[in-house]
DNA sequence: CGGCAGGTTGAGCGGATTCAAATACAGTGG
DNA sequence: CCACTGTATTTGAATCCGCTCAACCTGCCG
């Protein structure tokens, strides 16, 4: 959220002491909320990985959005009675729990926060709609490359990176249900990108060889991603914004 | 927004006051709001049908969602430079203008906007999030009963049906780019919607003959549009709750 | 050592695309 | 009232991307 806007000292103190509340310790392939449910508070992502997903009548999945670190994941729990969908650990994830009344009550007394939050659900919206572009414009191969380049801006942001290197343990059976594809395919494509020298793969650590040409290959405009606010670039992991 | 929760007297005449401040009217093909633009307020459709969009670099576009009277165009303008997206009139579309100062100060002022304005952001992730399982794991002939269901419901939530009927004067061309086809195939698959007596399409208005087989059809499950707040079921639209 | 999850590879199929031409249709001006 | 024009819809045939489904491989862990 400190990607939009520099945070008092105040502001910085409450958000740690909501952060230091309450935590949970998820599994892989374990529900940190479950479709359907409805919580009294709100997760954050401290720290491995989580995604968002919905099942289908036929069996099959599909993957709305990755969380890391920083993420929130049930943003909707303020106003909405349940959830329209679940968010499941991918690696082992543990998150902070904010009840949500604070949470409302955060809003209202700060602005900044109020703002932060706003950024952040704004944000989201634009990441789903390129993810709409992708799935229904992009071919296969332009669509993974677009999810890898996009995953290192966002792991950049959260400073996760090792130059161009970041953890990003999932299986190729949930880059296919994220990008829309099968995992065979969705392997094939994997292997052109490698053949290609654009990225490396492995042990779960994506290394980006040449992001430059990945960004092209993925056809990468980063203007959705909204980073033009922050508020000190150079401060920021590295420098995203370079990114975009 | 009125889904969400019942306003008080005041604030409905602080909106009546709002909307009717100042006004545009645009041409089909017209921007309302082009891609990387930022006015200083925002517009709320007031009559007509609109589209958000993104064009590709190889001429192709991608539509993301459909804009019916009462949306929202462009919230982001409350907090984001520029908007990452253009939104354009398909119909003859009259917009209102709000100011985003007078939209700000709303906010803080009242509990009850600010929290409709919440919901309809989150109902809006829900609706993208929908459209990103259809692309991904559903079927050309699914994708378009999806859609069309969709958007039953969402007219029937501002009362702008006759029956099973409602004007969406849309081309298939349009159709196409909204659900990731391409003209040909979606003609064909609108033929066999036709032709399986599900829905009628003439000079514009669709007609959902069997609402039932083509949820069935479609997939369809509601939960995603958050009816269940509604107030007063009894008095929205025909009860588009029933429909869910 | 066996079991298992994930990754890799191949052959054949099919849904959706491409590109083209034909047809319907509304609006316009003669 | 009818040609004329441009746009939207319909149809056809060939092609291709991505899917299906299977087998096989690899590394890891008990």
């Amino acid at each position: 959220m400190e990607q939009f806007t520099a945070f008092s000292d105040m502001e910085k103190r409450r958000l740690d002491q909501l952060i230091c509340a309450d935590r949970e310790i998820h599994a892989p392939k374990e529900d940190i909320i479950a479709e359907g449910a409805h919580s009294g508070h709100c997760h954050v992502v401290l720290s491995g990985l989580a995604c968002r997903y919905k099942l289908l009548p036929d069996g099959g999945r599909q993957i709305m959005a990755f969380l890391i670190p920083g993420d929130l994941c049930d943003a909707e729990i303020f106003i909405l009675k349940i959830m329209d969908h679940g968010v499941a650990a991918i690696t082992p994830t543990t998150t902070a729990l904010i009840p949500a009344e604070a949470m409302k009550t955060l809003l209202r007394e700060t602005s900044s926060l109020g703002e932060a939050l706003w950024w952040g659900t704004m944000t989201d919206l634009g990441v789903l709609r390129e993810r709409i572009v992708d799935e229904g414009r992009r071919s296969a191969y332009v669509r993974i490359a677009h999810l890898l380049y996009e995953m290192l801006v966002r792991y950049r942001m959260v400073e996760l990176t090792d130059g161009n290197s970041f953890a990003f343990p999932i299986t190729q059976t949930d880059l296919a249900d994220a990008t829309g594809l099968t995992p065979a395919h969705a392997n094939r494509m994997l292997q052109k990108l490698r053949a290609d020298g654009l990225i490396e793969l492995r042990g779960g650590v994506v290394t980006v060889i040449e992001p430059d040409l990945l960004k092209d290959a993925a056809q990468f405009s980063g203007t959705y991603l909204h980073l033009d606010r922050a508020h000190d670039r150079t401060s920021i992991g590295q420098r995203a914004g370079d990114l975009v």
